[in-house]
Formats: structure tokens, sequence, C-alpha cells
DNA sequence: TCCTTTTCGTTGCGTACGCAACTATTATAT
DNA sequence: ATATAATAGTTGCGTACGCAACGAAAAGGA
């Protein structure tokens, strides 16, 4: 029973142990991390945007948003183009832990990564790249079949 | 910010996505079919072993254990040599819907490596491998720092 | 124009997960 | 032999996730 999927199941939950202890003494929950990032990355993004770009249910990014809203990362204001948007800005605060966010990412991936030649790592990016965007495209084929 | 560890995020998520609904046939949840798996392949496994055999934490398989229970997947009794652990047994329903589990498996391992090249698959499930036990390294060591 | 459909976000519900604290049993040390 | 450690499992609590149902706003059609 080898299978790739099984061992990114492994992987995934590994690389959650692994991260939770660290982002908690930053202060944020051991996925929100990845909101913070995207939000850095697109200020003024929509919500159904990030949904969609991180695929996580919108009732989720709405969730996350919100704990991150309270706790201070991020804003949302109203797009006055389109009423039913809300846009997404990092704070000051956000911005001041992004480093340790990224530390604590690339610290995680080069120990993952540190056993595999410069070679094989390459290989692997690009794999697990064509990976992701094919198990993306399966995904969203199935929800639309689902109806 | 390419990275491996955050493609193996969307391949979980997105796995998951399209393994739930046809696991929603066979009357489990979306993660029990590897439980059912592990007890399949191990009849008579404890508990615990499970728990560090599948990188879940014990809380976890307790609970995931009790509610195929009492679906009828599986019986659990004490060991009799020690009398703290339970072992966990398979039913005939859980041998039953083995089958299907494992062709909802194979099916998405198959169209998510489709587009991979036979030479592709060998290296990349040889890759994948190594990153699991690499990620499980890591994670293991970490608790212990923990402490 | 007005009615229907679509889109964006939120909330309630159910599931899966980790951690800490607890009980019960076993192992170890003095 | 008894006290202390370690181990297996369970439960309460907090977090993250998906889905369905909902309201509000926008888009499209008759």
């Amino acid at each position: 029973m080898r299978s790739v999927t099984k061992n990114i199941g492994v992987g995934w939950r590994c690389a959650n142990l692994y991260r939770a202890a660290k982002f908690e003494k930053i202060g944020i929950g051991c996925y929100q991390y990845s909101y913070i990032l995207q939000v850095c990355k697109a200020p003024g993004i929509a919500q159904e945007k990030l949904s969609k770009r991180m695929y996580i249910h919108k009732s989720n990014v709405a969730r996350q948003l919100a704990s991150l809203e309270e706790k201070g990362f991020i804003t949302r204001k109203t797009d006055p183009e389109d009423r039913r948007s809300l846009l997404v800005y990092p704070t000051n605060k956000a911005i001041a832990v992004l480093p340790q966010i990224r530390a604590v990412l690339e610290e995680w991936e080069s120990l993952l990564l540190e056993e595999f030649s410069e070679e094989e790592q390459k290989t692997l990016l690009s794999f697990s790249e064509r990976l992701a965007a094919r198990a993306a495209a399966l995904a969203e084929k199935q929800q639309e079949e689902e109806e």
C-alpha cells in the first residue's frame, strides 16, 4: 500500500506538529500563518479570492480572518465598488511578524529537504507543484460534478 | 514563496475534498478509512501502536475507534497480557468495505499521478517516502525537545 | 423596470485534530 | 514491600475545517 497520497498526509500532519509550537509563540494558530502571508502578498484582496487561492472553504476563511482581525493582524473593509466584498489588509502587526513566520517556514522546509541533493530538491519542488495543481484541478472538477 | 510544504498542504486538502464524498457513501468519515486499513492490516494491534504508526494523537485515535466501533467496523478488547491496552480487530463489515476503500484511494492516486510518466511516478513515490520519513523524524524530535 | 439568478460573506452544525489532565494498570527503585 | 515512574486509554477544551442555509448586494433577463 505504498502511496504518494498517504505520504502527503504524514508530511502534512508532521509539518503542523512542528510548526504549532513555533507559531504559538508568535501568537497565531498553527494554520493562520498562511492567511497572513497571502494578505501581505496581496493587500486588499477579497475574501472570496483568498478562499479560491488557498483551497479552503470560504466559511473558514471568514472565521480565520475574523479571528486575525480581533487579534489585530488584519483589517477588513467593504469594497466601495462591490459592497458584498470585504477587502482584507495587513496591519503593521502582521508586517512585523512576517519575518518570524517566514523563518519558521523556511526552517521547516530546509530541515525537511536537508537529506535531498540540490538536484533532487529541484525535482521535488517541481513535482510537488505539478501535484498540487493536479490535485486542485481534480477537487474542483469533483465539486462541479456533485450538483 | 515556492515551497514543497505548501504544495503538500494543497495536495492534502484537495485529496480530502475529493474523498469525502466517496467515503460518505460507504458510511465512514473522510479520515476514518485509514484506521480501517491499518486495523485490517494488523488485526489485534494496540491503540497506542496505531497512534504512533499513523502520527495521530492517541486521544484522536481513541475517539475515531470509538466511533468506528459504534458503527460496527471494529471491535476492541483489553489485552489479557496488559490490561491497560486495548486490542483492535476489524469486523466482517470492515473487511467487506475494504475493496471499496481501496478503490477510492487507488482512483485518487492514479488520477493524481496521471500526468506523470512511469519514470517520474517511481521517483515521486520514492521521494515522497523519504519526505514522510524525514517529516516524522523531525516532528518526533520536536516533541522530545518540548519538555 | 422588476423579477430572477448569481455572488460574497456569515452562522449553525458536524467532524477531525492536539494538548492537558485524569484514571487505571504495569514497571521500577529503594 | 511499598512508593514512585511510566504507560494506555479517555475526556474536556480549544482550534481548524467543510457543508448547507441564510441575508445582502449585484448582475442579468423579460
